[in-house]
DNA sequence: CATGTCACG
DNA sequence: ACGTACGTGACATGA
């Protein structure tokens, strides 16, 4: 609407945000939250327009039906007011935390999140479509180099095929031949006629790939997924790259084909025509914890870990005249953890603005903080980023391809290090025992009913969300806390500057050269303000550049 | 529409 | 014997 020209004035009390507070697991939509709170069953709007393929768009149903079904939708909203704000607030207990999260958060949040929306970001289209022709010859050659590794063409995209070429047994002699001709046939299917023969008939699509060829390397499999098909992830492969040359070809073909088919050559298509821009869509009643989600496109995964990634994120730039800047929250779920539980000397770490994996691995190691070496840190590091999702022994093991028994001791040892920290995380589980929810600092809930099952597996999940929820939630609460504050006031700080993207624990703003500083210090501040850990310091960083990449 | 894989925090 | 670190979204394949 706002694009249209209309804005949208005063406070909001939407039902579905609400409703996501009261269960963040449950469905949300308008229909069911009428179901259970006000046990009316509204009119489907399949009644009005069918289902499927053949289903109306609504212009072109009638206006005497649409207009009821239209009124019933806003009346089923405006009752459902008064029975969530009373659920808001029974489901603590009546001391009203939910209800003040939905006030102070989540609905205020509502307008900043439309404002990031309609702002969009800027993509340069030319750095995209030059790594899209690098990438075409380079997937290009990869391919020419798998089908000679592996004796043969195949699917490089199909998980089965891989499977059926790496783990097959090799070919005999005849196998070799029945394949020479099977190629022939397929370029015949291609060419629309046999080669030789202008009166024959190719042979179909079916019939070609129900004989195409079965044989392989003969390699180990190395585990199977759920649905019983040998794996070929990335760890399977990168473990088998070491019996033969072709399983990192083709991890490297997918690494090339994912980022093309992803981001390169999608983000193009979604630049806005009115804008010149990239728009997203956030998501706030879909992740369990209180995190935001994005999607169309999802501006929350864009790469940066390999250098093809980082090349890609090279491409989100600031209009002229202005830069990007990215503020990030520095260890946030850490400080979140000291905080919560209370340790001494995690908070002490923080105060004395040590790196936190180099003072655990001091406490875990037993040695000064000075003679703690590269790997110990490296090692320490898996641990304190693992503690807040319930890593068990052997997860850990798998990360840091280390046996079973020395990734128990390094968690033992962690263990005693930091015996608050895992007295509130164990508290966390019993407290979800007992009440069958955990919630955030604030307040924010989610109900475990699996943390008594007697399925173990089941269980063990409940368990570590218990652990996870309540500090990645945290988190969340604070970032949006922040993000309400920064969108209030940054018109007073730079009248050009714009809030445009939030990656769960950064926000990336667009502002003009001349305001940088300001903002810097504003959108700084504002972030370590919005929810005090008490003694624990919030450390925020930022970056400028006239990328995203360089903005870090 | 399910599956497998992989991109991010 | 199984599964194994949380939270997401998008793509290609194949039924």
């Amino acid at each position: 609407m706002a694009r249209h020209g209309v804005t949208v004035r005063g406070d909001i009390f939407d039902t579905m945000v609400a409703h996501y507070l009261i269960n963040p697991e449950a469905s949300h939509k308008l229909d069911d939250v009428a179901s259970f709170h006000l046990n009316y069953r509204p009119q489907p709007i399949t009644e009005l327009i069918g289902t499927g393929k053949n289903a109306l768009t609504m212009d072109q149903v009638p206006v005497e039906d649409v207009g009821p079904y239209a009124c019933e939708d806003a009346d089923v909203a405006l009752r459902l007011v008064p029975v969530l704000t009373e659920a808001l607030k029974e489901v603590d207990g009546g001391k009203g935390r939910l209800l003040q999260i939905a006030e102070e958060i989540e609905f205020p949040l509502v307008p900043v999140l439309a404002a990031m929306e309609m702002a969009g970001v800027k993509v340069d289209e030319k750095v995209l479509v030059d790594i899209s022709r690098q990438m075409d010859a380079e997937l290009a050659r990869l391919e020419a180099e798998i089908y000679t590794q592996a004796g043969r063409e195949f699917g490089i995209g199909s998980p089965k095929q891989i499977g059926e070429v790496l783990f097959n047994p090799p070919p005999t002699e005849e196998d070799e031949a029945a394949y020479q001709t099977w190629l022939q046939d397929m370029k015949d299917y291609e060419a629309g006629e046999v080669e030789g023969d202008p009166d024959a008939k190719p042979k179909s699509k079916k019939q070609l790939s129900e004989e195409a060829p079965t044989f392989g390397l003969g390699l180990q499999p190395l585990g199977k997924t759920k649905s019983g098909q040998p794996k070929t992830d990335e760890r399977v492969l990168s473990e088998l790259a070491q019996e033969h040359a072709l399983p990192a070809l083709i991890l490297d073909w997918r690494k090339v084909a994912k980022l093309k088919s992803t981001y390169v050559d999608k983000l193009p298509e979604l630049i806005h025509s009115d804008t010149g821009r990239i728009h997203t869509d956030y998501n706030q009643t879909i992740a369990a914890t209180g995190r935001l989600s994005s999607t169309n496109p999802n501006l929350q995964n864009i790469p940066i870990r390999t250098d093809l990634g980082k090349e890609i994120r090279k491409a989100f730039v600031a209009e002229p005249g202005h830069l990007l800047m990215a503020a990030d929250y520095a260890q946030i779920e850490l400080r979140i953890i000291a905080s919560m539980s209370g340790d001494p000397d995690m908070t002490a770490a923080f105060i004395d603005a040590q790196d936190i994996h180099t003072a655990a691995a001091a406490r875990v190691f037993d040695v000064t903080y000075d003679a703690v070496t590269r790997a110990q840190r490296d090692r320490v590091k898996q641990v304190n980023y693992g503690i807040p999702y319930g890593i068990s022994a052997f997860g850990l093991a798998q990360r840091l391809r280390i046996g079973n028994s020395e990734a128990q001791a390094l968690i033992d040892q962690y263990r005693a290090s930091y015996p608050r920290v895992i007295e509130f995380l164990d508290g966390l589980i019993d407290e979800a025992r007992q009440r069958g929810y955990v919630e955030t600092l604030l307040g924010r809930r989610r109900y475990l009913p699996l943390i008594t099952s007697r399925n173990p597996n089941d269980r063990a999940f409940a368990e570590r969300v218990a652990v996870n929820m309540p500090i990645q939630g945290t988190q969340a609460d604070m970032i949006k806390k922040a993000m309400i504050a920064i969108h209030a006031s940054l018109g007073e700080v730079s009248e050009g500057a714009r809030m445009i993207l939030q990656v769960h624990d950064e926000l990336v703003f667009e502002v003009p050269e001349a305001d940088v500083d300001a903002v810097a210090a504003f959108a700084s501040e504002q972030m370590k303000a919005a929810l005090p850990l008490g003694d624990v310091p919030i450390v925020v960083e930022v970056g400028v550049a006239d990328n995203w990449l360089d903005a870090h």
